[in-house]
DNA sequence: AGAATATATGTAGAGTTGTTCAGACGTTAA
DNA sequence: TTAACGTCTGAACAACTCTACATATATTCT
């Protein structure tokens, strides 16, 4: 099976002992899970995509690419109850997605990964919205 | 009244009389929800980074990074089953994550936005993975 | 010390999500 | 035509997620 060999199943295919699914191209098959990553990264990626599914959590997000804020402006700023945003931050805090300063009884958190930065300009520039402070310019026409 | 009758903006920062929740920094919760993107345009990043929030779906895409595939293939590469792969691809194709062409009874699948590519490529390098074949500039010491 | 404050956490319930099973649909081969 | 095939879809169910409420912890003020 060698080359261009597109479907080349004519014939019964279970007849090959072991193989479980129906395959066109196996070549390509056989590649591309070579190149998949380990299970265990596209499961961490598939968490970190998950931290970024909420709109709740994604606006306390946003508001994070300004800077640090406190867990009660952040309530403010994202319309959530502070309950609510704790609960969030909280999620974050486990894969080191946010960090957090405290000071007396305030805790101020952050952003603690560039990844995350970068993700989330590159898809307010997918939604059409220019990113928090690097583009700003298109509005109206 | 479903509760809520304790405190209530007590502290005479600089929070204005309307206002039902503390403020710390209010210049910066003004100035930070101005700059806050559209409920809708929150709403669809959600969205799209739901669709990356699961395994499967990201095995399908990483799958997509290398060219157009057909249903069984990918289940094969992903180890899902062909159902859990058609029904995956639905999701997809409604934002218009992927595309397909159909030939005969085949359905071949592919990427059909660079910016999830993108989204992609740095999650994986993230996770500490290289991409697919693109991002591979590390330089040790 | 006690009271008020800011955040954190446990829990339960409604809602959502992913998978499997069964079958439908359109296409190709005999 | 009938049969096999590749894909698509609906229903059902377990597993998961998000929110609200109540409470806990730690800090500051009087």
């Amino acid at each position: 099976m060698t080359g261009t060999a597109r479907a080349l199943r004519t014939t019964p295919r279970r007849a090959g002992a072991d193989c479980a699914v129906r395959l066109v191209d196996a070549d390509r098959v056989e590649a591309v899970r070579a190149r998949m990553p380990a299970e265990s990264d596209v499961g961490d990626l598939a968490v970190i995509f998950g931290l970024l599914s909420d709109p709740g959590r994604v606006r306390i997000l946003i508001a994070l690419l300004d800077g640090e804020m406190c867990v009660c402006d952040l309530a403010a700023t994202t319309g959530l109850s502070e309950s609510a945003v704790s609960h969030a931050l909280r999620l974050l805090r486990g894969p080191r997605v946010v960090q957090v300063r405290r000071a007396g009884r305030m805790a101020y958190y952050s952003l603690a990964d560039s990844h995350v930065r970068m993700l989330l300009d590159l898809g307010l520039t997918h939604v059409g919205h220019a990113g928090q402070g690097r583009l700003q310019a298109v509005s109206n026409s």
